[in-house]
DNA sequence: CTGCTCACG
DNA sequence: ACGTACGTGAGCAGA
């Protein structure tokens, strides 16, 4: 017979992480009662990936019986200090316990232990027993329990992606035996659980250290042998330290578990029980789980349809209350993928066809035009409308964009997957409709109508809800008088699209091309052999084995070749200069000429697609092609002369923020001293210098020190660290240490709202824009440095970013109104984050030059002035 | 399909 | 001691 397997589950770490891995759905994530049920739900999920995936025939879910254990009472400190739990996690617990019970699964606590001495102590139980064990955790600490027949399961990110430490990954992780991780944790010492380990030492040396030693106790039985140094005397003053807190970290493996192995047998779902718990949970998607069929995955629900022609598609104008409507195409690129079905609906009914002509008869057209839609994807809905001839004026709901407004994570671009995400489940995705990749096609028509009837009940059920929640996060503003106009905007925009002049970027692409064959053969003699220069691979071989330049930089895969590494080689060796000059050109040539010269459609423009929803800050972001990072520096610049206007005796339009994040931030910090240098209209990189480097006048800033002022304000908006600040201007961290010190004593108010940012994502779970943008920081409480640290600079650099992305937004709707108002032909075209660029008669440039920037710089009425700066020319290269 | 590199604000 | 700037998209190589 084979060996049993075994579960064992530490309950309190998963619990915490699945709390957490879902805290953005905090709110969704409540029944009726008012309970939050967000742990429960991805305790629950984690489940069924383990159960199915582990097939155990026992399992048990161990908990710690309180914060008083063994432990404390040998170390008072121990894991104190600890943020205590919140308690939207605390009243899940004892839920998750129920709902253990119902799952047919053992769960146990004991007073005086932590949740990690039971599964110490099953584990080596179980070992003697003969059967083989996985433990799942979150706590790396369990790691030490790894032998033989027993894996360490801990969670990487969320609750479900695990990675399984066997004494084997051990080795290869850290270079130690599980054995040894109680030695390494008692020298390092535990900051979340509170215990101090030897001064100065922390995972690098202690794991130096125990490869050299072994132990604890061999490594101080032979003393001796380190030469005398700071940390032989920490060694020594620290000793009793390192004991203790190798018996701390100490996983008992003999605790006085009463639960025996011969208990924990997996019983299998309770059905009843399990039933009546979800639906108190309210958990319809376990529910569904449980009723046997495929009801989850499959959504069954009958629906129906009616499927109109030229005749009956006149009865759509009598639809009453909200109505639905949605023209489907297969690809992602509406400029030119085309429609080929649609629906209009409402509660009752749901007319469809897959005819979009219909669309245009004279009994729809005017109708259609005018009705208050509520659709998914507004963007795309008024560019293929406007395909057919139509032109949309009322499309006053866009469950896209709500859901992206309520949590920018969810960006998802599938009605299904958004919905299924507030909780309702009878649609599916598009993919599992139309398949994808090469298979992605219509299928038949009641296949098809059925899923438009779902879309369109989905929207109906989800709209309300929506609407609610924008109401309770303030963002009822932000929704209907902002993302919905400017949704329109933007489809105006693409339409309008911006004309290449493909005869000068050829030109010019002919000459990119001879440059590049003389670098190229310049190269291959320089390096003595033939090889593909785009290959970084290739490339790494030759700079660093065959040529045996020194090694700056390593990526996870080989030598790094990026610029700045090759700035370093560049004295060493000539053939450095020639590959950079290659690698310049070949950007050029292979992104912005035949990569552009491949965008252009039959009309001889170029029409991106803003992507609405995705960023995380409330940036708009341009595909197909990308035209927010057309070069604008250097060589690469010249490619700007293709952008032309649509019509002779036309030109290229236009204006910028100046330093609108700086006045952002100047503006919701209060700081008065970088107020005052806005109001003043002072060079603020140069005032920065000034006050960096404690000088007098203007004057004694040198063209340097500006330079690394300039670099020092973008740090700041970044959400500063002196060694990213250090490395972008090549100075020690010492002196960029300083640099921000000195930053934050001129600009004190500065300093106060980074630490407010952090602790209102700390507090609320997410930080917001001036006009309530949104975005939701989890990791903020995160164990891992890196993940936390990576969350409080986001804290800072959100509101900084997203306001000003807000601001330029309000200009826009407040511009393609002024627009229209005074008649003009001139055209918005492009938006580059703090730039607006326009195509306009010659005849209008004075107008637009008093104009919009009036238009932008009024967008909001913040405590210190925005300033705007235009510029025209024939081409865009002309515009700057 | 991922990683590297490099273009923009 | 840790290992780091914020937000994006595209082309190419090499699995």
């Amino acid at each position: 017979m084979a060996a049993t397997k075994l579960l064992l589950i530490d309950g309190n770490s998963v619990t915490f992480r699945a709390f957490f891995a879902l805290y953005s759905q905090l709110d969704r994530f409540t029944n009726g009662a008012g309970l939050h049920t967000n742990a429960i739900y991805g305790f629950n999920n984690m489940l069924d990936v383990l159960l199915k995936n582990e097939q155990p025939d026992a399992v048990l879910v161990a908990f710690d019986a309180g914060s008083k254990t063994f432990r404390t009472k040998e170390y008072a400190d121990y894991k104190d200090g600890r943020a205590k739990t919140p308690s939207e996690l605390l009243e899940q617990i004892p839920y998750i316990k129920q709902l253990l019970e119902a799952r047919g699964i053992k769960h146990y606590e004991l007073p005086d232990y932590e949740a990690d001495d039971i599964i110490g102590t099953t584990a080596a139980r179980a070992d003697a027993a003969g059967w083989t064990t996985t433990i799942v955790t979150g706590d790396r600490d369990l790691t030490q329990l790894t032998t033989d027949s027993t894996t360490v399961q801990v969670t990487v990110k969320g609750v479900n992606e695990l990675e399984a430490y066997t004494p084997a990954h051990v080795k290869e992780k850290l270079g130690i035996t599980p054995d040894q991780i109680v030695d390494l944790k008692g020298l390092m010492g535990d900051t979340s659980d509170n215990y101090p380990g030897v001064t100065k030492i922390g995972e690098k040396t202690a794991l130096k250290l125990l490869q050299q030693f072994g132990t604890i106790d061999n490594l101080y039985a032979n003393l001796d042998d380190l030469k005398a140094s700071k940390m032989k005397e920490n060694l020594i003053n620290d000793k009793a330290n390192a004991l203790m807190s190798r018996e701390l970290a100490r996983i008992l493996r003999d605790a006085p578990v009463t639960v025996q192995l011969d208990e924990l047998d997996y019983m299998g779902d309770q059905i009843d029980a399990l039933r009546a718990l979800y639906t108190e949970l309210e958990m319809r998607s376990f529910l569904a789980k449980l009723g046997g069929s495929s009801a989850a995955d499959k959504p069954q629900t009958p629906v129906e349809y009616t499927v109109v022609d030229d005749q009956s598609i006149a009865d759509v104008v009598k639809l009453t209350g909200p109505v639905t409507f949605e023209l489907e195409m297969l690809g992602d690129n509406y400029h030119t993928s085309e429609a080929f079905g649609f629906f209009i609906g409402n509660a009752n009914v749901t007319y469809v066809s897959t005819d979009v002509s219909l669309l245009t008869l004279p009994a729809v057209k005017d109708w259609l035009e005018a009705q208050a839609l509520c659709v998914f994807d507004s963007k795309r809905n008024y560019v293929a409308a406007t395909h057919l001839g139509l032109t949309l004026t009322n499309i006053d709901f866009d469950v896209l964009l709500a859901s992206y407004l309520l949590n920018p994570d969810d960006n998802s671009n599938d009605l299904g997957k958004i919905a299924s995400e507030h909780d309702y489940f009878d649609l599916p995705m598009d993919e599992d409709v139309y398949g994808k990749g090469a298979k992605r096609s219509v299928p038949e028509d009641d296949v098809l109508f059925s899923h438009f009837a779902r879309k369109s009940a989905a929207m109906l059920a989800l709209q309300p809800h929506l609407l609610e929640d924008l109401k309770s996060q303030d963002q009822a503003d932000l929704f209907t008088n902002m993302e919905m106009p400017l949704a329109r905007v933007l489809a105006k925009m693409e339409i309008a699209g911006i004309t290449l002049d493909q005869p000068t970027l050829k030109k010019m692409g002919g000459e990119f091309e001879q440059t590049m064959k003389v670098l190229e053969e310049k190269i291959f003699a320089e390096a003595g052999v033939k090889f593909n220069l785009n290959s970084p691979k290739q490339l790494g071989e030759i700079l660093f084995e065959k040529l045996n330049l020194p090694v700056i930089k390593k990526t996870k895969t080989g030598y790094s070749t990026s610029v700045d590494v090759l700035e370093q080689l560049k004295s060493a060796s000539p053939i450095i200069q020639d590959i950079l000059d290659y690698r310049t050109i070949s950007k050029i040539q292979s992104t912005y000429v035949t990569g552009l010269l491949k965008a252009v459609l039959p009309d001889g423009k170029i029409h991106t697609r803003y992507l609405q929803t995705l960023t995380q800050t409330g940036r708009l972001s341009s595909v197909d092609p990308n035209m927010q990072n057309i070069p604008a520096r250097d060589e690469g610049k010249q490619v700007r002369y293709a952008f032309v206007p649509s019509h002779p005796d036309w030109q290229i339009f236009s204006s910028d923020y100046s330093q609108i994040e700086l006045r952002v931030l100047a503006h919701i910090s209060g700081d008065p001293n970088m107020q005052e240098a806005f109001r003043e209209d002072r060079d603020i990189h140069a005032n920065t210098a000034m006050n960096i480097f404690n000088l007098d006048s203007p004057d004694q800033v040198t063209p340097d020190m500006r330079r690394q002022a300039k670099a020092t304000n973008f740090g700041i908006v970044y959400g500063i660290s002196d060694y990213g600040l250090s490395q972008n201007i090549g100075i020690t961290r010492a002196q960029a240490k300083a640099f921000i010190d000195g930053y934050f004593a001129q600009y004190p108010l500065v300093k106060t709202y980074m630490d407010n940012m952090v602790k209102q994502a700390r507090e609320n779970g997410y930080v917001e824009t001036l006009f309530h943008r949104r975005r939701y920081l989890p990791q903020i409480h995160s164990r891992n440095f890196n993940l936390r640290q990576f969350a409080e600079r986001t804290a800072m650099n959100t509101p900084i970013q997203g306001s000003a992305a807000d601001i330029i937004k309000v200009a826009m709707i407040r511009m393609d109104k002024a627009l229209a108002d005074a008649g003009l032909q001139a055209k918005m075209l492009l938006q580059v984050h703090d730039e607006l660029i326009f195509e306009a008669p010659t005849s209008e440039l004075e107008t637009l030059s008093s104009l919009v920037p009036k238009i932008m710089d009024s967008a909001v009425d913040l405590a210190i002035p925005l300033k705007v700066e235009s510029h025209f020319g024939p081409t865009w290269f002309d515009a700057k």
